[in-house]
DNA sequence: GCCAACGTTGGC
DNA sequence: GCCAACGTTGGC
């Protein structure tokens, strides 16, 4: 079982948007070749993830989702209209996969990138690392473990 | 709105 | 295959 970070622009898919979705969502629009590898080579059926809002106020982890299925082509690549098309793009789908999610909780709270940054044992947790730019990261079971031992979430 | 940091592109 | 230029991310 692997653990995962997603990040999202709240004003673009919001941890309450999965949340009405009630059922599985198609995380699209990854269009980084290490996203893209993770998706393919290390994500699997069932693992799980924190829902981080960026590009908000605040930033940070707001909840929990699972990993459901196998990954697919991203079919808003081959789509002409979609912010997300891409006309280099193989016919066959390989470039730009996807993963569905599921909701599983959201936080009471916020836990704030900020406060992130002070709890002992996440020092080395990629979101907090400067510069990181993923929008998919892994997490280890030690942070995700940290994470939800926090209080009030 | 700024800008640091990083990923991608494309010329050579 | 190198690397400069460019584009994007995302915190502040």
């Amino acid at each position: 079982m692997n653990y995962w970070l997603f990040k999202s622009e709240p004003e673009t898919y919001s941890i309450d948007d999965l949340a009405r979705a009630g059922k599985p969502a198609m995380w699209e629009g990854c269009r980084n070749y290490t996203v893209r590898n993770f998706f393919r080579d290390t994500m699997a059926d069932g693992d799980m993830a924190f829902f981080y809002h960026s590009v908000a106020d605040p930033t940070g982890i707001v909840g929990t989702m699972r990993i459901v299925g196998d990954a697919y082509p991203d079919p808003t690549q081959f789509d002409p209209v979609s912010d997300y098309y891409d006309e280099k793009a193989p016919k066959d789908g390989s470039r730009w996969i996807l993963r569905d999610v599921e909701f599983v909780s959201k936080f009471k709270r916020c836990i704030t990138l900020a406060e992130l940054r002070t709890i002992p044992g996440l020092e080395d947790m990629f979101v907090v690392r400067k510069g990181q730019r993923l929008s998919v990261m892994p997490v280890t079971k030690e942070e995700w473990d940290i994470v939800r031992s926090l209080p009030r979430i």
